[in-house]
DNA sequence: GAGCCTGTTATAAA
DNA sequence: GTTTATAACAGGCT
């Protein structure tokens, strides 16, 4: 499932292959109506000839910056992009096609179709939903304790809420909260310092793992020709039921936290 | 074959 | 106003 370190893995590939070249058109699959926000017309009188100027990431989006606006894709649960080879023709669940003016082409595959590809006129719409990137300089202890104090919230759903903290999904919060020694029902507005601390390094070290590991496949991400993540070996709690923590060898359970199905250790996590 | 699972948004309820 | 829960989306997997 693609989070922050996954999606960041793909713009990472695909930056080579895109960067510098112009786009043609969109041409969108029969029954992928919903994978394009907006109209199709719209989209292409919008993007015709602009050139990709760079490829970047921003929360769970992979941006296409473009002289005039960008295009956002977000993977959701399924979504994969590929850039042109030989066997890509023969994918299953294509959705749409970008033609680059080069002959060759992007590919956005989605089983699920609850990716979705947009194109934005300007920033600003885009950017106020979302929050902090956790990786920035921005993202201080200091900052991070505001946030936390001024919620009253679960800690879990704190997390997962794109609208303080960008790029944390059910994988990497699991694990996060399991390296802070945090319950994912606590409040964040009673954790102590210490715990703040903690937490604060636990998501930059669980991002940047995820990151330098090329993501984690688990279940359907995979980025480039084929080629897995490598974190889910390193996967603490995640997936993880029944076996023993790695820290006090306790059984790793499974609980429903913010409706999302939960990894914890009970002795490491009161 | 019913239910699970997941990111996000919308909506309802507490 | 804030927080939590639930449904919806879609389809492969158990």
């Amino acid at each position: 499932l693609p989070e922050l370190p996954e999606v960041e893995t793909v713009v990472r590939d695909l930056r080579p292959y895109l960067q510098g070249k112009k786009i043609k058109k969109l041409y969108l699959q029969p029954g992928a109506s919903k994978t394009l926000q907006g109209t199709i017309a719209n989209f292409n009188k919008a993007v015709c000839n602009q050139k990709i100027i760079s490829l970047e990431r921003r929360a769970k989006y992979i941006i296409l910056r473009l002289p005039v606006g960008f295009i956002s894709v977000h993977l959701r649960m399924t979504g994969r992009l590929y850039g042109q080879r030989p066997q890509v023709k023969d994918l299953p669940f294509i959705r749409a096609t970008f033609e680059l003016s080069s002959g060759q082409k992007l590919y956005f595959q989605d089983v699920r179709r609850f990716g979705k590809i947009k194109y934005w006129p300007k920033s600003e719409p885009f950017e106020e939903r979302l929050g902090v990137e956790p990786l920035s300089d921005q993202f201080t202890k200091e900052f991070l304790q505001q946030l936390l104090l001024k919620s009253s919230r679960q800690v879990k759903a704190f997390l997962l809420d794109q609208k303080s903290i960008v790029g944390l999904g059910n994988i990497y919060v699991d694990e996060a909260l399991w390296r802070a020694r945090i319950h994912p029902l606590r409040k964040t507005n009673n954790l102590n310092p210490k715990e703040i601390k903690d937490l604060w390094l636990a998501i930059r070290k669980v991002l940047q793992a995820g990151i330098d590991n090329c993501g984690t496949t688990f279940d359907s991400f995979y980025y480039g020709a084929e080629q897995m993540g490598k974190y889910a070996k390193l996967l603490k709690v995640f997936d993880r039921v029944g076996e023993k923590c790695q820290r006090c060898a306790s059984e790793i359970i499974k609980i429903k936290v913010a409706t999302r199905g939960t990894h914890i250790c009970q002795k490491c996590q009161q």
